[in-house]
DNA sequence: CGAAAACCCAGGGTTTTCCCCTAAAAATAA
DNA sequence: TTATTTTTAGGGGAAAACCCTGGGTTTTCG
């Protein structure tokens, strides 16, 4: 028997879930919340699997009920319910320890699958909020691959003057860290000025860190 | 009936794999293909639901054989087995049109429940695959999923100034467009290794980017 | 309201970076 | 092998960054 915990700001929304599931089997829905601080409170003195968590409540947001819930209650399960399908909204509340996100057009059957997907310990994201997330990951492959349209090979030691520069070291201690000379040093920086085509060090930390170039 | 073609080029993991469907009433396994070419052939002339589809084949790679399957035949899903629960992968095959992610230390009954999945038009991953997903969304949105631990609230002019300096403008070029003295635009920037605790601006940029000052 | 804090401004003095130049030993590629 | 790139290093000077200090203004908060 799966116990659900219904947490959403909406009456109707609520009703029409726990009607839902009321005809299910397998599953028993243990209480209705309206607010993130009940929620809390609630799994505080109940037993319950899963939380049916509305992403968009009137006194915290989903994502920070969901962060306290998954350090002070790990093996309660969350899947997110909201009505937008945003993928910052999506990215958060998973990095945040949500089992899943659908949106709230989802149908009867998708429902059920979802809730059992997570109970049985996977994840379970609709098919829209898929794309989403999908979509997301194309766009920032395609910026990440493609923004380097005019970068020479970085030698392996002007890398490793790069990532030290970046990490605010002045250029003696470069030298020391390195064994070589100030002046050393200095033409390495040179280089990779005139490769990245920075005009400073400032610029030759902002073009590395967007075209990754200190892994 | 649900008909799965099996892609893999180690004939004991077929086996296994083709073992465990058999069991199954809505499950038919049409076929097996050893390399990625059989694939493409074998679609071509049968009717197939979904493709059990190997990353890694000996003549081309499963990342290809998905691009092209879902060009031509975009009714069949792909399911992706990989040995390797590598972010590059995932998300490389997933923008390739695969509709799921699975390992091949995957239990019988994680993919059944996979295959089923798939089916119903969604799109499953095991577990792992999603942490790891999850991680590779997180470190490219540090700015919106990570805390910032001790950074106190940054003036409206020193924001400008923050960002003309991330643009490889010198303090000069600052001063004259913001119309204000060199030596105030220097006390900007101290004031500004101060509050984000860099030692010099090559710091200030990384910071600022790290956690998305600049927007 | 009134004080404290934060913000914006700015100058003097010191350190560091940046630039233009040259150049040789060492590693790598053709 | 020869040719190219990388790594090393230096002089010298202009520019920028950095450190310390302080005054006037605005914001915040008890």
């Amino acid at each position: 028997m799966i116990k659900v915990l219904i947490a959403d700001d909406h009456t109707m929304f609520v009703d029409g879930i726990e009607s839902i599931l009321k005809l299910e089997e397998g599953i028993q829905v243990v209480g209705r919340c309206y607010d993130g601080g009940s929620v809390l409170k609630y799994v505080k003195d109940h037993s319950v699997d899963i939380v049916l968590l509305d992403v968009n409540l009137p006194d915290m947001s989903g994502i920070d009920v969901c962060k306290q819930l998954s350090a002070s209650h790990p093996s309660v399960k969350v899947l997110a319910i909201s009505m937008y399908n945003e993928e910052s909204y999506v990215s958060e509340i998973l990095n945040h320890g949500a089992k899943g996100y659908i949106l709230k057009n989802t149908g009867r059957e998708e429902l059920l699958k979802a809730i059992n997907t997570v109970q049985g310990g996977a994840t379970y994201f609709s098919k829209e909020v898929t794309e989403t997330i999908m979509k997301g990951l194309m766009n920032r492959r395609k910026s990440s691959a493609k923004s380097s349209p005019d970068i020479p090979k970085i030698s392996r030691r002007e890398k490793e003057v790069l990532k030290l520069i970046a990490e605010e070291f002045t250029t003696q201690e470069i030298a020391d860290k390195l064994f070589i000379s100030l002046k050393t040093v200095e033409s390495h920086r040179a280089n990779l000025l005139a490769k990245l085509n920075a005009r400073n060090s400032a610029g030759l930390v902002r073009i590395s860190l967007e075209n990754g170039l200190l892994n």
